[in-house]
Parts: C-alpha cells; sequence; structure tokens
DNA sequence: TGCCTTTTCAAGCATTTGATTGAATCATTT
DNA sequence: AAATGATTCAATCAAATGCTTGAAAAGGCA
C-alpha cells in the first residue's frame, strides 16, 4: 500500500480540509474526521500529533503560500523601483487564491471556502507560523498602496485595505449563498469574472472622494 | 427581588450576549452562560428551553429591529415614488446598527462584533424567524439600487450589495483586530466617521465602470 | 525466514457537553 | 397563616469530546 490508494495521511487531510470548509473550524469534531476519512480515530494523534496541530498543518499548507505568492506579485509590480498601480496591487492581493486553488485536490468552490474560514475563524488568533507573514503581507501592501496614492492618509488607506479584506473574504466564505438566496439570479461564477468583480469595485473604492465619480 | 438587581433572565441575556460577541455562536458552552452570569445551569433551560433557543432570541432581538429599520430607512427615502440616491440607500442599508446599539446595554464595540457574528456564523443557515425579513430587505435594497443605478445589470447589483455586506461585517467583526495590527495607527473609531468610511468606499464600488474616477 | 520498525486498531480513559429531575425556596394571593 | 404557583438549586444523566493504551497487523530488510 505504497503507491496504490491513499495514505492514511492523505485521508486525514482531504477529510479535514472539505470538514473545515464546509462546518468552520468551531464546529468539527475529532469523529467528524475520522469518520469521514474512513480512519481509526487514533490515526489523527498518531499522524498530527492533536486536532489542534492538524488544523494548523492545514493553514499553513494553503495560508502561507499565498501570503508568499502576494508578496511575489506585489514584488514584481514593484520591480527596479516602477510605481504599481492600484489595480495591480488589489489584483496582487487577491489573485493568489486563484492559483493557490491548483495545491489542493478540493474543488474551487470548497477551496475558496476554506480560504475564507482562515481568514474569518481565524482572524485575530491566528497561529504562530502564520502571524509574521500575515503581518508583513499587511505592512508591504499598504504600503505600495501608500505609493501608489500618496494623496490618501495612511489611515485611510489602512482601513480600505480592511474592507477590501471584507469583500474578499465574504464572497470566498459566502459566495455561495447569495446564488443560493437570489436562486441563481446572479449567473454561473467564472471565477476569473469573479475576481475582476471584486477588484473593480475595490479600485474604485480606494478612489472615493477624488471628485464626484459619476 | 422585583425591582432591585437583574432578573436571571436578564443576566443570562447580558452575559450570553457578551459572550457571543467575544467568541461566536459554536465556541460558547452552557457552562460559559450560566457561570458568567452567575447563575444555576438549569437555568437557561428553565426560561428559555435550550441554548440554542437562548441564541435564537437574542439574534431576533436585535437583527430583526435592524431590519424593519433598514426597511423604514430606505422607505422614507423613496417616499412619494422619489427616487432614491445611491448614498441614502447605502446609508439605510448601514446606519441601522448604530440605530439598534441602544437597545442594547452593551459597549458599542461588543455590540457591533455581536451583529458581526450573526452574520457570519449564521450567514447560509439563519432561524426561520430571520429569513423572511432577511429576503426582504436583500430584495427591497436590490430593487432601489436598481432604480438608482439603471444601468447596472441586475447581476451586477447583487454582487455589489454582496460585497458591500462583506465590507460591513467584517468592519463590525474585526474592526478592533486593525487597530491591534496597527498598534494603533488608524486611530480611535469615532462610530459616524467609520460609518461614512464604509458608505465612501461602497458608494465609489457601486459607481466602477463609469469612466475613470481619477 | 527472522527481526525490527512503522502503522493500524478496538477498547477505554477522564472530562465536558446539553439537558433533566425532584426537592427546596421564594413570591403572591387568599 | 395557609395555599398556590413560580423560581432556584444540587445532583445526576446519557452522550459526545479529545486523547491514550497495548496489542495486533503490516511493511521493510538482513
Amino acid at each position: 500500500m505504497k503507491t496504490v490508494g491513499k495514505t492514511t495521511k492523505e485521508r486525514i487531510l482531504e477529510a479535514t480540509e472539505r470538514l473545515l470548509a464546509e462546518h468552520g473550524f468551531e464546529a468539527v469534531t475529532l469523529r467528524d474526521i475520522t469518520t469521514a476519512a474512513e480512519v481509526n480515530v487514533a490515526a489523527v494523534n498518531y499522524h498530527f500529533g492533536s486536532k489542534e496541530k492538524l488544523f494548523e498543518e492545514i493553514q499553513c499548507r494553503y495560508v502561507n503560500p499565498v501570503n508568499d505568492e502576494r508578496l511575489r506579485m506585489l514584488e514584481l509590480a514593484t520591480v527596479n523601483g516602477r510605481v504599481a498601480g492600484l489595480e495591480e496591487i488589489l489584483e496582487a492581493f487577491m489573485r493568489p487564491f486563484l492559483f493557490a486553488v491548483t495545491r489542493s485536490k478540493m474543488s474551487e468552490q470548497l477551496f475558496f471556502k476554506l480560504m475564507g474560514r482562515c481568514i474569518i475563524d481565524q482572524h485575530g488568533d491566528l497561529p504562530d507560523a502564520l502571524l509574521p507573514p500575515f503581518k508583513k503581507v499587511v505592512e508591504s501592501f499598504t504600503a505600495a498602496l501608500h505609493v501608489a496614492e500618496p494623496d490618501l492618509p495612511v489611515e485611510t488607506v489602512l482601513w480600505r485595505l480592511h474592507y477590501t479584506f471584507g469583500v474578499m473574504a465574504h464572497t470566498l466564505l459566502h459566495g455561495d449563498a447569495l446564488r443560493r438566496l437570489t436562486q441563481g439570479a446572479c449567473g454561473a461564477p467564472d471565477f476569473e469574472v469573479q475576481l475582476q468583480g471584486m477588484i473593480d469595485f475595490c479600485h474604485a473604492g480606494f478612489h472615493a472622494g477624488k471628485g464626484d465619480p459619476k
């Protein structure tokens, strides 16, 4: 049982990812996991040490790559001292989620929910391995935004980045709820289109106050 | 013990509101509540029937008034067939939270967190007493927005209202986290100012695509 | 094959969970 | 005061929780 079938560890990871996406970090129990993964109850503790460490591993597995890719894209946009445009910066902030989905074997929909959970359930209480990269992202993007929009006070930049976070997190986690609520009136979600919609909204939002946009 | 001191029921409600705001709907246990409220474990079931019913009562207590006030403000803005402006509509959508805070004895900060929890923890799984009013709000505001911005496809209006939801929910729930993360760099939050900041951002966001806002 | 390590498993552990019980206490009315 | 109904309380329940155990099974290598 080496190449054929899936490792116990893999089975646990995949089941947990799905359960976390569907029900959130507070609601998933050890037995939910082992039942879904069809492994013994002891397997989680044997392979990961504890339930919490398993959760941390899943978060690191996907959130850190997203933050890395954000910084990479931002750096690419500001190479050689070039001033990155607002839209570029926002794209560097949001697109990495689209990129990271390929690392998992989940559906886009479920993966985005998992990312939304990571942002919202864990906000303000990030595991040690996630906090420093996250702070770096906030710092770098705040700085870049400040260069791109020198007229905006730093305070305003911070709040608007916060709003952007809200748009993104809510869409990741509850994008499907809108479709359910409106009974499909807001159509099939091409995620590329969805991303552009969020960027457009936040881009315009960042320019608020710069004369009547009408 | 009628007029002096607080009823057991009140003590439970107040403790639960605070705990829900701080830790979310999934994390608060019956014993957390009865310990904080300094009442017997059986009191919750005696006065509310069950833990879940207590949670529902708290949600109805505050969320329904907010939705009512939203509809009232929207109606006021469209009285006699007048076309409400985008900004008015957004204000009718968001200001009611500021209004509802007076109903509770919590601090603004804590009350907003509670509202954020109601939106985010419970999204997509609202209790029966909350779903119909909520649907009415989404319908009415979508309709009003469509009148205010007839150029925008309904699909776009729905998504941008969804984004607005995200901005609001994230700020209600995690507005304090931003202050913590930036070590106070984004200043003391006058909530009136905060509200205007969100309205400005979303207002501009709704106008995205209407020519370069620069 | 025999030996050793790694992995799996059923059973069980202590604790916590939401909820219930019946007796005791309190409040109100007669 | 007596009677009645509402409330509080300690004790307890069954179920669920995260985690551990020691033995069995599987895998790797001489």
